[in-house]
RNA sequence: GGAGAGGUUCCCGAGCGGUCAAUGGGAGCAGACUGUAAAUCUGCCGGCUCAGCCUUCGGAGGUUCGAAUCCUCCCCUCUCCA
């Protein structure tokens, strides 16, 4: 196996690099580098999928990653690349939210015996006296050069807290006590991480006379330009209870063909040549690719039985053959007596989710866009009772896309 | 603390006493075309028991037959000064 650096270069993860022959020079033996998390949310969502697979990739290659979850730190809140202040959150909905994203993270790195490790930085800087470290670190970092810095700019036009100006000092301060007490020697990061990487590398040279070093990953974005993991329903989440793996398959299977084949190198493990030729595929054929895509991407967050079951349902829906319906296709249950009388259809898009109101069901219908077991609705209150059943069940769809499957549950 | 500007529906941004559920753009949704792609064209785009009704224009009061638009107080943001 190569340098893992040219590796990460081949595959699309490099957008800056503290010093690139140092950096592929320290990669040569086994390093410790680490990536900051913050837990702002009870989940991680696609938009952190390149740092988790950066750090799997760092494993596979023989080098020990840390992931960091920003206890500490997110509760200052990161201002970099950000118009707006964060909501400054409580203690314990960090804590709860760092406990979800430690599971998840476990899907992608192996954590046992020292492999890799999941560290904490509230264990560090909650314990911190301001005056102490006013004077030994505060002193290295001039305020001048920090209002210079490129993640700072958004904000010095709409306001920007004391409070997260100290921001950069905390993950600095973070990066030099990975290095004290864990010989971390690089920090990995979204390209709005670089002046606080930056600030890290510096700090441990002043303090310790010692260069670490640093990478940052571009910010991805479709090539319309949405950031990543967004969709009408808001993010992707990698927890299967909010985001189930029929769905994380989907938004998959339906990226544009040009993401294609970028995409398979930063979010899957395919070796390189054949992500080349899933990429080359022309016309319809590039399905195929995103198929691939969907599939290893589904699988490395849900595991081998749950991309298979969004792939049988995906084939069954888009393939035509809805007669007998797999069961990760999305599926709501309902009462038999609920049924009984028939339900106006506006009435039940509404209810298993397929609109948001009653209001957005109607237009929906109106303008031709509700369809019951394939069938186009015509009007919008039209009545949907048990004789639509197919083999127990109703089929219903919203738009191209978008299905949910009714089934009975007798009466408790 | 002083002086100015401003807070409008998911976002940007008009409106400045009735014709305003509120111009326009973006996002989003649907239809046509397709390949569960893109681009393009068309329609929709606060809620509801939907030819009508209800709730929105930072918050609370007030003036008026009638306010997002005028007045008072309050909250918040930005710019300049300290």
């Amino acid at each position: 196996m190569g340098n893992i650096f040219s590796n990460f270069e081949e595959r699309g993860f490099v957008e800056q690099v503290t010093d690139r022959d140092l950096v592929h020079e320290q990669l040569e033996h086994a390093t410790t580098c680490y990536i900051g998390f913050d837990p702002t949310a009870s989940s991680l969502h696609v938009g952190s999928l390149v740092p988790i697979m950066s750090l799997a990739h760092m494993q596979r290659a023989g080098h020990r990653p840390i992931a960091l979850v920003g206890g500490g730190t997110t509760l200052v809140g990161d201002p970099s690349g950000r118009t707006e202040i964060r909501p400054i959150m409580t203690r314990e909905m960090i804590n709860k939210n760092a406990e979800g994203i430690k599971t998840q993270l476990a899907r992608f790195i192996d954590f046992s015996d020292g492999k890799a490790l999941m560290l904490n930085n509230a264990d560090w800087l909650t314990g911190l006296n301001y005056i102490d470290f006013l004077r030994d670190i505060g002193r290295h970092f001039s305020v001048n050069r920090m209002l210079a810095a490129e993640s700072y700019k958004a904000r010095l036009k709409t306001g920007l807290s004391f409070i997260e100006f100290n921001y950069m000092l905390l993950q600095a301060y973070d990066f030099w006590h990975l290095f004290k007490h864990y010989d971390c020697r690089l920090q990995m990061g979204g390209n709005d991480q670089w002046g606080n990487i930056l600030a890290g590398a510096d700090l441990t040279r002043r303090l310790e006379g010692e260069t670490i070093h640093g990478i940052t990953f571009p910010l991805i974005t479709t090539s319309s330009g949405i950031k990543m993991g967004k969709t009408h329903k808001g993010a992707v989440w990698l927890d299967p209870e909010l985001t189930s793996p029929y769905d994380y398959y989907q938004y998959w299977i339906n990226q544009e063909d040009r993401d294609v084949e970028r995409f398979l190198a930063l979010f899957t493990f395919l070796p390189m040549d054949e992500v080349r030729r899933l990429g080359a595929l022309q016309g319809a054929e590039i399905r195929y690719a995103k198929e691939v895509l969907a599939y290893e991407a589904t699988k490395l967050c849900h595991g081998t039985e749950e991309a298979e079951n969004a792939k049988a349902a995906a084939r069954q829906l888009f393939g035509g053959d809805t007669t007998t319906l797999s069961d990760a296709v999305p599926n709501y249950m309902i009462h038999t007596g609920e049924l009984d009388q028939g339900v106006p259809a506006y009435i039940l898009f509404e209810k298993t989710g397929l609109c948001k109101t009653r209001s957005d069901a109607r237009r929906l219908i109106t303008q031709g866009g509700g369809y019951l077991n394939n069938n186009k609705i015509q009007t919008y209150d039209q009545k949907i009772g048990l004789n639509d059943m197919v083999d127990d069940s109703i089929l219903l769809r919203s738009g191209k896309k978008k299905y949910v499957r009714i089934s009975i549950q007798e009466r408790p």
